[in-house]
DNA sequence: AATGAATGAGAGTTCATTCAT
DNA sequence: GATGAATGAACTCTCATTCAT
C-alpha cells in the first residue's frame, strides 16, 4: 500500500517535472521544433526514454501542456468577476484575459503562435471558446439582457470583446516599450464607451 | 535581345514561383521550422539546390517574402483613405488592414504569426514605422487635431486602432464561422464611438 | 552487474573500433576533409548517427585520436634514454623518435601530415611542450650545460633535433627502398657531430 | 591572324590568371577541398563554367599547378649553386630548397604531407625527385670526389641532406614563430660541419 | 521504472560538374 | 569564348523514436 502510494506519487510528480520543464523550454525556444525530446530530458536529468513512460510522443506531450494551460486560463478569468455590475464584470474579465496574456507571455505564446499542426490549433480554438470565452459571453449576456448595450447583441459583443482583448494582448507583447496600462485601459474603455452609447444611426 | 529577355522572364518566373511556394508552405505549417529547402524544392519540381541561386539561404527567403509582403500591406492601407473626414479616414484605414489580413491570411500569418520573433525583432522598425501603421497614426493624428476624440491623443489612438485591427484579424482568421462583415462594424464602430464620446468620469 | 560490465566492455569496443577506423580512413586518405563521418561508419558497420553517442562530433574524434597518439610517442620517447652520457641520451631520444615514426607510420602521418595546421595550432603548446619534444629539449640542456656543443644553445638544439628527427621519418616513409638504418645513423651521427666540432669562424 | 594571335594571348593570359588565383587561394586554404572551383571563378571575375574551358576538372587544374611549380622548384634549385666550392654549392642548394618550401607552404604540403590521390603524390615524388633532388645529389658526388666529406658517399649525403631540407621546411612551416634564420643556419651549418668533420670511430 | 544503444529520416548547405545557349 | 541554369551527391549534425535489458 504505502509503497505503491508513494510509487503513484512520485510517478505524478516526475510527471509534473516534464510538463513544468517542457513549458519552460516551449515557452523560451517560441517554437515547436525548437524544443526536442532530448533537451527536455537533460532539464529534468533523467533519460529521454523516460519521458515516453509518460507520454505516447512528443505531440502528445505538447497537447497535454496546452490542455493544462487553457485550465490556468479559464480559472484566472471565471474568478476575475466581482461586481455586481455586469459592464463592470465583462471589464473585469476582458482585463483579466488581457493580465493573463501579458503576465504569462510564455503561454499565451503556446496557446496562440506555437501551432505545431492544425490538429492541435483547431482542438485549441475550441476549449479556449469553452471556457475563457464563455465567461465573456456569459458576462457579455448579463449587460445586453440589462439594457446596457443598446443595439448589440450577446454573441456579437462576446466575439467582440475577446477580438479586442487578444489585440491587445499580442500588440502589446510585440511592443514591450508601449505604455501597457494606458493602452489597456484606453482600448477596453473605449470600446465599453461605444457599447454603452447609443447606437449611431449608421 | 530576345534571349536574354526570356531568360530574365523566366528567372523572374521562378523567383515569383519559389516565394509563391514558399509562403503557401510557411502559412499552411505555421511554423518556420516546419518547412524545408527540400520541401519548397519539391513543391515547385527543382532541386534544392536551385532555391539557392535565387536566394542566399533560407534566412534570406522567408525576409525577402516578408519584405514583399509589408509592401503590399502598406500599399493598400495607404490608398484606402479616401473621405474628407479624418474620422471616416481612420475608420476606411483600418477596415484597410482588416480586408487586407482577411484577404491574405496567408501574409497577414506570415508577418505576424509564422516567426513573430523575427518579425518584431527585426522587423519591428518597419512595422510599426512603416506606412501601414503610419496611415493609422496619421489619420489619428488628424481626428484628434480636429478635437472629435475628447481625452484621447495621437499615439494612443494610433496603437489602440493597431491592437483593435490586430484582434479582428485574428479572430476572423481563426473562426472562419464568424459573420465578419457584422463583427467587423460591431468592434470597429463601437471603438470609434467611444472615442468620439466624451470621455467617461473614471 | 555481469550485464553492465558486458556493456562497458562493448562499449569500450565499439569506441576503439572507431578510434581505429578513423585513424586508417584518416591516414590513407591524407586529408581531415577527405574523411566522412559515413564513410567511418560504413568502414564499422554501424549507422553514422552511432559514432555521435561516442564523440560529440568530428573535431572530437579527430582530436582524441591525436590525444591517444602523441600519448604513445611520448611514452616511447620518455623511456629511451638510458646513458648517463648526455649526448648520447639525445641520440637515444632522437632515434626513439624515428622508430616510433617508422613503426607507426599511421600515427606519425595523423600527428605531423594529416592536419599539420590544426596539431600546430591547437596542439602546439602540447606538442612543443609535451614530452616527446620535452625530452630532446631536456637532453639538449644536458648537453649545452656540460659545455658539449660549442656555441649552440639548449632552444636552438632542441628545436634542430626535432626538425632532423622528423626529416628523416618524413623521408623515410616516402622512400621504403633506402636503407634505413645506415640513413639514419648517418644523419644523426653528422649532425651530432657537427654540434660537437668547434664552432665555424663564420 | 593578328585576331587569332590575339585570342591566342588573351587564352594564355586567361590560363595563367586562373592558375595564381588557384595558386593563391591554395596557399590561403588549409586543404585541397578547402578550395572549390566557384571560388576560384570569383577570384577571377569569370564563371565557373569557364575555368572548365581551359582544364577538364578540379583534379587537372591541381595537376598543372603542382607541375608548375616543381618547374620552378628546380629551377630555383639548380639556379642556386654558385659558388666554385662544392660544398658551398651544396649549401646553397639545399637553402633554395628550404626557401622554396617556405615561400610555397602549399604546395609543399600538398606534395608531401597531404595526399589528394595517390596518383598525384607517386607522380609528384618523382618529378621532385627526378630535379631538385638530382642537384643536391649531384652537388655531394662532387664534395665526396674532392674528398671533403671523409666516410660519406654521394647517395648517402644526398638522402641526408635531403632529409635534412625536408625536416626544416615541416618544422618551420608548423612552427611559425621560430627564428626561420637562425634555426636554417644552425642545421644546415652542423650537418655540413659533421660532413666535414673526420669520422667518428663508430 | 528506467535506460543505453541504436537508427532512419531529414535538416541546411556546398560541391564539382554538365548542358544549352 | 563564355555563361547562367540546373542538379545529384555529399557533407555534418539533430531529431523522434524503438527495443532489449
Amino acid at each position: 500500500m504505502s509503497i505503491s502510494a508513494h510509487r503513484e506519487q512520485h510517478k505524478e510528480e516526475l510527471r509534473r517535472l516534464i510538463l513544468d520543464t517542457a513549458e519552460r523550454l516551449f515557452t523560451t525556444a517560441g517554437s515547436y521544433d525548437a524544443v526536442s525530446m532530448r533537451k527536455i530530458a537533460k532539464g529534468i536529468n533523467y533519460s529521454a526514454t523516460t519521458i515516453y513512460l509518460y507520454f505516447k510522443d512528443k505531440d502528445e506531450l505538447f497537447q497535454t501542456l496546452l490542455r493544462d494551460t487553457f485550465r490556468q486560463l479559464s480559472r484566472a478569468v471565471a474568478l476575475s468577476v466581482s461586481d455586481r455590475d455586469p459592464v463592470v464584470g465583462l471589464y473585469q474579465a476582458m482585463r483579466a484575459c488581457v493580465a493573463f496574456g501579458l503576465e504569462h507571455p510564455e503561454h499565451y505564446r503556446l496557446l496562440f503562435m506555437v501551432r505545431p499542426s492544425l490538429a492541435v490549433s483547431e482542438w485549441a480554438g475550441r476549449e479556449l471558446g469553452g471556457e475563457a470565452f464563455n465567461v465573456l459571453r456569459h458576462q457579455a449576456g448579463l449587460c445586453v439582457d440589462a439594457g446596457r448595450f443598446p443595439g448589440s447583441d450577446q454573441d456579437l459583443v462576446a466575439q467582440g470583446s475577446w477580438a479586442v482583448v487578444h489585440g491587445l494582448i499580442s500588440t502589446l507583447l510585440s511592443r514591450p516599450e508601449l505604455d501597457r496600462r494606458r493602452l489597456i485601459e484606453h482600448v477596453l474603455g473605449r470600446y465599453l464607451a461605444g457599447l454603452l452609447a447609443a447606437p449611431s444611426p449608421s
